[in-house]
DNA sequence: GCAAGGTC
């Protein structure tokens, strides 16, 4: 029997489809990567009888980067990055092990058909699957149709049977217009974010943000944020002048009035028009009048629109927000929260996930009413043809999700329940006044269903035409205009929607980018305030070449890449063309630099003006400065020379000890009190001196033979719960002395009351690793009789075993884990997982220093 | 250490 192999862009829509297609009644099971199920039915293809065989990806299979060396900022030059420098496409989350998972369950298949989302991305992603299956799939013989493209535009019995009723091709033109679009951005994106980087962190001291990104999303959010600080800045306020009327209602209830004229700019004009009334006795009622008004019940809920309301009514962040919404979902609590769409299809039972919420101890009233009186059917909104509405699907209380979840349930439920509610209706009641010359107006509200609410005013004293009531009072009152707020995160989201910036999805991620690379603050009621570093970046670039920072830079690049999708344009010169643009934008700014560079003057410090002498340079033997903000790094102003540090944790100077190959004074980095803290020389961190030593590690990495503070010399054996690391100790951390690993957070406290612990050269018989020759104090010493000198192996030896706990790290540990589990790994010092080999480490002491000199 | 786009 034939196999089709079909495939979903992931795993919630593969179970939906296959049910959908299957009638219910499919096999599942659970894939290689534990994330995709595969689920299997027989069915009828082409007429024929065939096991179907359907499963997902997880998004994309496949992600753009550079070949490996150009990934190495200090050795590329950024301009490189726009032509010279090779991509290739690597899988994208490498864990899912998503290429191999597809073979497997693709092998030997005779079709295949591509359910995936039907946008761009989908289509794209259409062709990772394809590049993955192909070559494992059985040939067709005859050139018969193989490769198959169901197109659907919701997931509803009626429309998933109709796509697999009329299957298609996938759309090749649509998947190079989204491989365009990713090489678009990988270049343009890390050249100009490695460019400014490298520069403004090489000039400036205090810019606080470990990374300068550009992006073409990014950087027009950025911009709106900015766009309204300026507008804040540059606000002159303007006084006005508001004619306000008081009336005798009855003797003890007055009124107010609003004019008609709202306000005036001109002061005399509002002194003439106090004068003409003033003196006024009466207000003449000159009309009334009842209107009936409707407040339309809310189109049904999307993504977007749901993450306006977290942000602006429940003040939580569209990254946050989302999180929230995705455990709601995987919980089943509501649909897919991914959605552009605001219209349920006809087919859709709203009755339902309503019935679901009938009993519900908050809203069960107005749940009953509906489901007896009949439900209004949902306004029309507009379908995207991607996920219905955001739709709670089983009642839930507070007590079971817990504050933020139940929050965000509780808006979705009262939503959904409105969506399918009667419009709210009002009646508008106004009385028109005349005094003297001038008209003013009192309007109120008065509810026709009480079960819905709209903000009511005082009721309005009942009279007609013609009635007059007594003026109280005519005053001038003098205000000022007042400036706009900051950008809201609601507002900013409608700004991204509206210019095309962004996806549902991505729209968190670019705001939380511009938060994280502190190029705005989020403050009181949700508002973004751009800092110095985000008002600079922006005025730079509008300085510079402004269609940097304009929010049609992302769409005249997409308006080229649609006509890739629609085949009327050629995928390498669309792409061509376009590199080349930004490649001269890009040599310009290079060019025009300085004039970024006038402004960042302003706000910040250059490097020698920063940060605090603490440890002296090797080469020229001055202190260096230590810059504490992001990305703290050392700086000698002599040399000109930048170290960077380890990044959060402090930074302290390791008395004045310095290393024996260069002479700098050494640090200590620590994580905190209690954590981890290993010593560390500031050249060899940024100039490794071994092969074997990566950039960017302490002392507790370095293989000199000999050096006190070195791996050699402090490293007991391999840790107990990472592949690599070796546990070290921490010779800083008495009189509560600890080892901690130098790859993974796992540390160990050990001996409590001893005034010195040294790393014995000598190693434990039966695990080889090397014993810790420790002086307990006399007063409490733990062990046996007066003992205060003990020698032996912190894993095996019966008096350090009571003594050493090993943090989160004691199941792991062999020795906890009970007999018979022992083999195969050795703790040796320093020594490394069978089947892993690490560069060797040398054996002898011969062996070390030739390694030494390398 | 970069982008933006999928999704977990």
């Amino acid at each position: 029997m034939k196999t089709v192999f079909m495939v979903a862009e992931k795993p919630s829509l593969a179970q939906s489809i296959a049910r959908i297609l299957s009638r219910g009644s499919m096999s599942s099971r659970k894939g290689l990567n534990g994330t995709c199920s595969v689920y299997e039915y027989p069915g009828t293809f082409a007429g024929q009888p065939v096991r179907f065989k359907m499963t997902s990806v997880c998004g994309h299979v496949m992600t753009l980067d550079f070949l490996g060396k150009y990934n190495k900022w200090d050795k590329v030059d950024p301009a490189e990055l726009f032509s010279q420098a090779p991509t290739e496409k690597k899988e994208a989350n490498p864990k899912l092990n998503m290429v191999k998972f597809l073979q497997v369950e693709g092998r030997g298949s005779d079709c295949i058909v591509l359910w995936l989302d039907c946008d761009k991305e989908g289509e794209n992603i259409c062709f990772e699957v394809l590049d993955a299956v192909l070559p494992v799939m059985n040939q067709a013989h005859g050139g018969e149709q193989t490769v198959f493209r169901a197109r659907f535009s919701s997931i509803t019995d009626t429309d998933i049977c109709a796509a697999m009723a009329r299957l298609g091709e996938p759309d090749h033109n649509e998947a190079l217009s989204v491989d365009a679009r990713q090489e678009l951005d990988l270049r343009i994106g890390c050249a100009f974010t490695r460019f400014q980087t490298k520069y403004f962190q090489g000039k400036y001291g205090n810019l606080d943000s470990s990374l300068i990104s550009f992006g073409p999303c990014q950087t027009p959010t950025l911009g709106f944020c900015v766009e309204r600080h300026d507008k804040i800045q540059s606000f002159k306020p303007e006084t006005y002048w508001v004619l306000q009327a008081k009336v005798d209602v009855d003797k003890d209830r007055s009124l107010l009035l609003d004019w008609d004229r709202v306000r005036v700019f001109d002061r005399e004009i509002a002194q003439m028009f106090l004068n003409m009334t003033k003196l006024e006795k009466e207000a003449q009622v000159e009309a009334t009048s009842r209107k009936e008004k409707a407040k339309q019940r809310p189109l049904a809920l999307n993504t977007v629109e749901m993450l306006r309301v977290a942000s602006s009514a429940l003040g939580m962040g569209p990254q946050h927000a989302m999180q929230t919404a995705e455990r709601l979902y995987t919980q089943g609590y509501i649909s897919y929260p991914r959605t552009e769409t605001t219209h349920y299809p006809e087919s859709f039972d709203l009755k339902g996930p309503l019935r679901q919420q009938a009993n519900h101890p908050y809203w069960a009233d107005t749940v009953k009413q509906l489901l007896a009186a009949g439900i209004n059917r949902p306004r029309k909104g507009h379908d995207a043809g991607d996920h219905p509405p955001i739709t709670p699907m089983k009642a839930a209380t507070e007590a079971e999700l817990g504050g933020e979840a139940w929050r965000l349930y509780e808006y979705i439920t009262r939503h959904f329940i409105a969506t399918v509610s009667h419009d709210c209706k009002y009646l508008q009641s106004s009385v028109s006044f005349r005094v003297g010359p001038e008209r003013f107006t009192c309007t109120g509200f008065t509810e026709i269903m009480p079960w819905q609410s709209v903000p009511l005013e005082e009721s309005l004293p009942t009279c007609q035409k013609g009635d007059t009531l007594a003026v109280a009072e005519v005053k001038l009152l003098e205000k000022q205009t007042s400036p706009p707020d900051y950008l809201t995160e609601a507002e900013l989201i409608t700004l991204m929607e509206k210019h095309g910036i962004g996806t549902d999805a991505s729209i968190p991620v670019h705001i939380n980018n511009i938060c994280q690379r502190n190029y705005v603050v989020v403050e009181s009621g949700r508002r973004l305030k751009p800092t110095n570093l985000g008002i600079v970046l922006v005025h730079g670039y509008y300085k510079i070449d402004a269609e940097l920072v304009l929010p049609t830079i992302r769409s005249a690049v997409e308006k080229q890449l649609n006509l890739i999708a629609q085949g009327r344009a050629d995928f390498r010169q669309v792409l061509g063309h376009t590199l080349d643009v930004f490649k001269r934008k890009f040599h310009y700014f290079v060019d025009s630099i300085a004039g970024m560079d006038e402004l960042m003057e302003v706000s910040f410090s250059p490097l020698a003006a920063t940060g605090k002498p603490l440890s002296r340079c090797g080469k020229c033997h001055r202190f260096m400065k230590y810059i504490q903000a992001k990305p703290s790094r050392l700086h000698c102003s002599h040399c000109d020379e930048t170290y960077t540090l380890p990044q959060n944790g402090t930074i302290k100077l390791y008395k004045e000890l310095r290393c024996p190959l260069d002479d700098f004074e050494l640090v200590l980095w620590s994580s905190g009190s209690r954590g981890k803290s290993y010593p560390l020389c500031p050249y060899c961190s940024n100039h490794p001196p071994f092969r074997d030593m990566k950039k960017g590690t302490g002392c507790n990495e370095c293989t000199h033979p000999s050096c006190q503070h070195s791996l050699s010399m402090l490293g007991i054996g391999q840790c107990v719960e990472c592949e690599s690391g070796v546990l070290v100790l921490d010779p800083t951390s008495g009189p509560k002395w600890r080892v901690a690993c130098n790859r993974c957070n796992v540390v160990a406290h050990c001996f409590e009351n001893a005034h010195r612990v040294r790393v014995s050269a000598e190693t434990c018989a039966s695990c080889e690793a090397a014993l810790l020759d420790v002086d307990f104090n006399k007063a409490k010493s733990p062990l046996p009789g007066d003992g205060t000198q003990h020698t032996g192996c912190v894993f095996c030896d019966p008096v350090f075993q009571e003594l050493v706990e090993l943090k989160h790290a004691a199941s792991c540990h062999p020795m906890h884990r009970g007999p018979g589990r022992r083999q195969g790994r050795g703790r040796g010092r320093g020594r490394r997982p069978a089947g892993k080999p690490g560069p060797r480490r040398p054996k002898d002491k011969m062996s070390a220093l030739a390694a030494y000199f390398v």
